[in-house]
DNA sequence: AATATTTTTAATCATTTGATTAATTTATTT
DNA sequence: AAATAAATTAATCAAATGATTAAAAATATT
């Protein structure tokens, strides 16, 4: 139960857990089986309560690296006091498709994640310092105050229409007759049109 | 094994499928137990097996009702040739976000069991004829023509800002801090934006 | 090299879970 | 009313599943 280096890490330990990432994040922690697990990983399945005691440990750990993976890098981006709107949107779009691509099933996974688990889990993500305290949370503010909406609306919009349509993929793939590489190349030229989108709905009427 | 009328069904039948409804539509297929449903039901395990022979098949006749529930009435709204695309739009928004109040559930349990479940399921949900040969998809690739983008951007826009919002609710509701009742009052508020956002997004840049 | 420690394995356990069975109760038909 | 069929129940089964154990193998320490 050593560790000391942390580099590529084909420890054992990190094996299992690249595993877990793979198969919780595409099944869901009722689906998952400790099996799958192990196969993935290529280990005896002992091996994962030796190094992890417990499914749900394993998942716990899973779950917060996850939901870390998810917000680390928006924070720069949402606090920084030198950009507008404008700029704020499009990074985030920028940065937040081109990781979506990578990993579809992110959002999938924790938003089904979150409806189950205590909300405790929900306050220990911090988006509420990472949003809700943040300058673009302002800048939200400022443009809302202007229409007379709730800013939670203009928060959901920019949310939605970036991770949408990776949590509905099958669904657009079906109705578009897309094959996965068409809904990847979809997702690129939408990354440059979110931002202006974003603008002209709170500029809209 | 009988049964004649379709009234309020009191049915042991009818009582098991509304259990089932609630528990899958609520925790998903898979972490469902039959026995979570029997009790919902208020009836013995067994009948569960009795009515309609095992845990899948009971789920397939769920998800399919479930799909129905929320494709039905779109059909006429998408289809009208007399309507504009912002009336459809309107229209469409209205009676989702309403349905979506009253069902918060359904929309993340169609998209999960989406993503595991065969191709063969989202063939038979008959979205391409609901949607892709409508008049409203005629409508969009005229408005998508115009902005040269794939009109699939715009149904996402669509369908994103109107049902985002329940499959992130417990994630919105932390970052507002909202009670149950504020969101459910904030979904109202949304209801009367979303044609003009999408109809801005349309005419955007 | 000998000893101790850590890691890995195969076998097994205990519980959960979907499903079945055989008996009982209730309803329907003759 | 008697006979038949349908619905319901309690008990139980078999497989799946998370977890543990005891022994073996590999690694580290003295």
């Amino acid at each position: 139960m050593k560790k000391v280096k942390k580099e590529v890490d084909n420890t054992t330990e990190d094996k299992i857990k690249e595993a877990a990432r793979v198969v919780f994040t595409r099944k869901g922690y009722a689906a998952a089986r400790t099996r799958d697990i192990a196969e993935e990983a290529g280990i005896n399945l002992a091996l994962l309560n030796y190094y992890f005691r417990s499914k749900e440990k394993l998942f716990d750990i899973i779950m917060m690296e996850n939901v870390q993976r998810f917000i680390v890098g928006a924070k720069e981006i949402l606090a920084d006091e030198e950009t507008g709107l404008k700029e704020k949107t499009e990074k985030i779009a920028m940065r937040y498709i081109d990781m979506l691509i990578l990993n579809p099933d992110l959002p999938l996974f924790i938003l089904s994640e979150l409806r189950t688990n205590p909300d405790q889990l929900i306050d220990k993500m911090g988006l509420k310092n990472v949003i809700a305290k943040s300058n673009y949370f302002l800048q939200l503010k400022e443009a809302a105050k202007a229409q007379k909406v709730n800013p939670l609306h203009y928060f959901m919009n920019t949310l939605a229409l970036i991770v949408f349509p990776f949590v509905a993929s099958p669904m657009i793939m079906n109705v578009g007759n897309l094959k996965p590489a068409d809904f990847t190349a979809l997702m690129q030229e939408r990354k440059k049109l979110i931002a202006k989108w974003v603008e002209a709905i709170i500029k809209a009427k």
